[in-house]
DNA sequence: GTCTATACGCCGATAGAC
DNA sequence: GTCTATCGGCGTATAGAC
């Protein structure tokens, strides 16, 4: 038996990874499933011993994003000081570039629409999960949940809407001024609550 | 000599307005020219004689877009009572629906991240012309003019980045319930100024 | 100006050798 | 488990008739 258990699933995990990257680069349909391979030192027949279909490979990659994503990074509970961190990183030229793990949320977002059912769950379960991460630390005692849970669906929406726009604007000055208002932004917002 | 120029102006139109409607839709990739001729009543090589390709249609696509969404149907100067209503509708599960106009913004933000130059550039064009609209309006006098134009910017990435998430969530109560907290948010900011 | 027909390439998925 | 080879389908773009 040339080949192990852990083999299989390196090689996976390889796949998973390349994917991820390529998909939020360049998106679904402008990635075919050789280059993913290329990018996983394989070629593309050796892709359906892993995964039934490119539809099912990108839920994987998605879920293989968020868990390499910034908001994966702190597993503890977040601090409100974490979370300015974390929005400093999030609203940079790096994650703009793709030069740390991009979201999947902010480099996907139209992308999904025409996926099946079971690719926007996925979508939808990482945008939840973020979601209620950051609701969790932007609660305090005498307020309902309802508000940290609102407070926490706007921060990620303004977010995801920053950079998927900042990405498109040719000039990098303008896409810091961008960042850099949400940012000033975002402050305001959660230091009245 | 059976084709007037007007006829052949209201094809082209015909065709711009049937792609702007599919692209918003499903995305670039996955609408071919064949769809967007059948709906503008036309067959497929008949495409050629109005647009030298798939790309150049697409800015087409994008303007046309710009043109009849919420942000164009005020032609003169807004005022903030205005932009309170066109956020109202902006923020509606009819515009997640795609039942009226669609803003290109919010449909094809992620789609931009892999076309040529141009394309980009007509996005581009698009945020900045209606982040200028709105500046215009919240501007007041005893602010500089950054202020305003930051404000606007803010305004403009959250609605996008709320729209285009909504539109990835399988219940309709999850829409509107977040539609409905960045309502809410916006009416804060635009309050405090 | 619009039609039908076709050239040409790319990609997802499968088959079979090793 | 991964390889090479291939099938089948679709989509852009072009050619030529009307």
């Amino acid at each position: 038996m040339p080949y192990s258990i852990e083999h299989k699933q390196q090689s996976r995990e390889r796949i998973r990874r390349a994917a991820a990257d390529l998909f939020c680069r360049h998106g679904f349909d402008q990635v075919s499933i050789t280059q993913v391979m290329k990018h996983a030192k394989m070629t593309h027949g050796a892709f359906y011993g892993h995964f039934s279909s490119k539809g099912e490979l990108y839920s994987e990659a998605i879920n293989s994003a968020a868990e390499q994503s910034l908001f994966a990074q702190n597993r503890e509970n977040l601090t409100r000081q974490k979370i300015v961190a974390l929005i400093d990183s999030y609203l940079s030229l790096a994650h703009v570039r793709q030069e740390i793990s991009p979201c999947p949320l902010a480099f996907l977002s139209t992308d999904m629409a025409h996926r099946d059912e079971h690719v926007k769950a996925t979508y939808e379960g990482v945008f939840n999960r973020m979601v209620h991460k950051l609701s969790q630390t932007l609660t305090s005692e005498n307020q309902p949940v309802e508000v940290a849970k609102s407070l926490a669906q706007q921060l990620v929406v303004t977010l995801v809407g920053t950079l998927s726009i900042a990405r498109n604007l040719a000039e990098s000055s303008m896409q810091q001024t961008l960042l850099d208002n949400t940012k000033s932004g975002l402050v305001n917002l959660l230091a009245i609550k």
